[in-house]
RNA sequence: CGGGGUGUAGCGCAGCCCGGUUAGCGCGCGUCGUUCGGGACGACGAGGUCGGAGGUUCGAAUCCUCUCACCCCGACCA
């Protein structure tokens, strides 16, 4: 059993893709680079939509949705932005079709747009030429808003859930009066990022500060939080940016202050994307199957009644019945396995396989005894438990669950993080994966001679490292601390 | 966009080099029966434009030309 899957082992990324494939998460379409997200993989993402969008509402945030499609000018206005975009935009230029007796239906060439449409890879211009309209004095402010949406970029080699030419994500976009409250919006809202990573979705995370040259096309400052994954790679799972007064001066967005004077507004951008899903799926997951943190498994719990026949099967459902009733009565997420058209050690597979967190067993000799066999996901650890008070014991289960795969990927996290001094030992420890601490002049050329030397870039300056100053490992130069290379998803 | 690879049943593959008549195998699927505490077994059965278009030939999954799609490795990127 189990080798349908790829060992991690053997063949890091194609047990990635494997994995994704076989446990129903997603498949790819028949559109280049577009994935179908199945239900599994996308009641995960229901899960984590519904607990960010919790934590943005408890922020102070309001949803809105703005056009997938944007004026091709609109793109044009803010200098940075457009050359960060325009190599992977999706373009339309036409609006009808005609029928064609050869190929069935043709671009009808009458129909050509007199302004072309871009589908939106981001959505910070048609928010700002939105927002000008809505921003006239400073009691307007600050706009606090996000969108849930889709967007696309034409990108040139895609994965699942990594790397999609369209994906799902949120953008949230905030106008204020000052410099120093959109700068305080950028750090909060990747504190909510780096909260929600490592309390749904266990996975530890550094916050920290891109390089000019990872800057998001049209930021000042772009915060990031990095996870690492199970094969030592770097992946960048949120970001935040500080936008300064670049959007609010290429679309005109202007308040009148309380000194009743005309100034431009500050603004600050952050999102996260079905990517997450990636993340989640390399930092749990095992030779075994799909891993899921019992916070986002779209069900906690999955019952394997063992039955013979139907009599079995009624007598199990009776004896489970309360066992249910006090599961579902703390919110906990259980389903009762009654098909008998399936095996009870196929269903055992299966469940293990999907990354179901918590399984219960329950045959003749256990209702005899009172009795259900209990199996953790994480540990693979199976225990005969009492029925005596299992709700509760369950309960303590999903969050020492919840609680093992944090301190699981933190420890590894810290396996694979060292520190360096010098490039010669730098060049050696990257071949070997993980983050590198190392200290870097600050210099985009440096960073670049990295790169080429070595594939590593550097992931962010970390705002809560270690902030003793030391000389750059490449040149020698001063350098104010340490900075997290590694090679990157 | 460069390099490599693959397209044959829902999925995974064999057959191709060396052309030959009803194109196979495993899994899955359907019916029936026996099973059911770690992916059960038997019997019967359904399912195919061999990616597409041209060509060579008496005859093409197989040979030739063109083409399309996807995957993997690089460059680019969340």
């Amino acid at each position: 059993m189990a080798d349908l899957l790829t060992k991690r082992a053997d063949d890091y990324a194609q047990w990635y893709n494997d994995l994704v494939l076989k446990a129903d998460l997603a498949e790819h379409s028949d559109v280049r680079g577009c994935m179908v997200i199945k239900p599994h993989g996308y009641s995960i993402w229901e899960k984590m939509q519904g607990a960010l969008d919790r934590m943005f509402k408890d922020t102070g945030h309001v949803n809105a949705y703005f056009p997938l499609f944007i004026p091709k000018s609109y793109l044009a206005k803010e200098a940075s932005h457009v050359e960060g975009f325009a190599k992977e935009c999706a373009v339309v230029t036409h609006y009808r079709l005609k029928s064609d007796p050869v190929h069935g239906v043709v671009v009808d060439p009458d129909a050509r747009l007199e302004e072309e449409l871009i589908v939106r890879p981001t959505s910070e211009t048609i928010i700002w030429n939105t927002y000008r309209g809505w921003v006239k004095s400073y009691r307007d402010l600050p706009l606090l808003i996000n969108q849930w949406a889709n967007v696309v970029r034409w990108e040139m080699r895609t994965r699942l859930f990594l790397r999609t030419a369209e994906f799902l994500w949120q953008e949230g976009h905030t106008a204020h009066a000052t410099k120093a409250e959109a700068i305080e919006e950028s750090e909060r809202m990747l504190d909510v990022y780096a909260t929600f990573a490592e309390e749904w979705l266990a996975i530890p995370v550094i916050k920290g500060i891109k390089t000019a040259s990872e800057r998001f096309a049209g930021a000042e400052e772009t915060y990031c939080i990095e996870a690492m994954m199970q094969d030592g790679k770097a992946l960048q799972a949120g970001t935040s940016h500080f936008l300064g007064q670049n959007f609010a001066k290429a679309f005109d967005v202007v308040f009148t202050n309380r000194e009743n004077k005309q100034e431009h507004v500050w603004a600050s951008s952050w999102g996260v994307s079905t990517r997450l899903m990636g993340a989640l799926i390399m930092t749990h997951s095992d030779d075994q199957g799909l891993v899921v943190p019992p916070k986002l498994a779209p069900v906690q719990v999955a019952v394997v009644p063992i039955a013979k026949n139907a009599e079995q099967m009624e007598a199990i459902r009776v004896y489970f019945a309360p066992i249910m009733a006090d599961l579902r009565g703390r919110g906990i997420t259980v389903k009762f396995d009654d098909d008998d058209q399936k095996k009870p050690g196929w269903k055992f597979a299966e469940y293990e396989f999907k990354g179901y967190p918590v399984r219960i067993a329950i045959g003749p000799r256990d209702m005899e005894n009172g009795t259900v066999e209990v199996a953790r996901r994480d540990t693979l650890e199976k225990q005969v438990m009492q029925t005596v008070d299992l709700g509760e014991k369950v309960e303590h289960l999903l969050t020492a669950i919840q609680s093992n795969l944090y301190q699981k990927a933190l420890a590894l996290r810290e396996r694979y993080t060292r520190v360096v001094d010098s490039y010669d030992e730098f060049k050696e420890a990257i071949e070997e994966g993980g983050f590198i601490l190392a200290h870097w002049d600050g210099t985009a050329a440096t960073e670049e001679k990295v790169k080429q030397d070595t594939k590593a870039t550097i992931r962010c300056i970390p705002l809560n490292g270690d902030r003793s100053p030391g000389r750059c490992m490449v040149t020698g130069a001063p350098s104010n601390q340490r900075v997290i290379f590694a090679r990157a998803y």
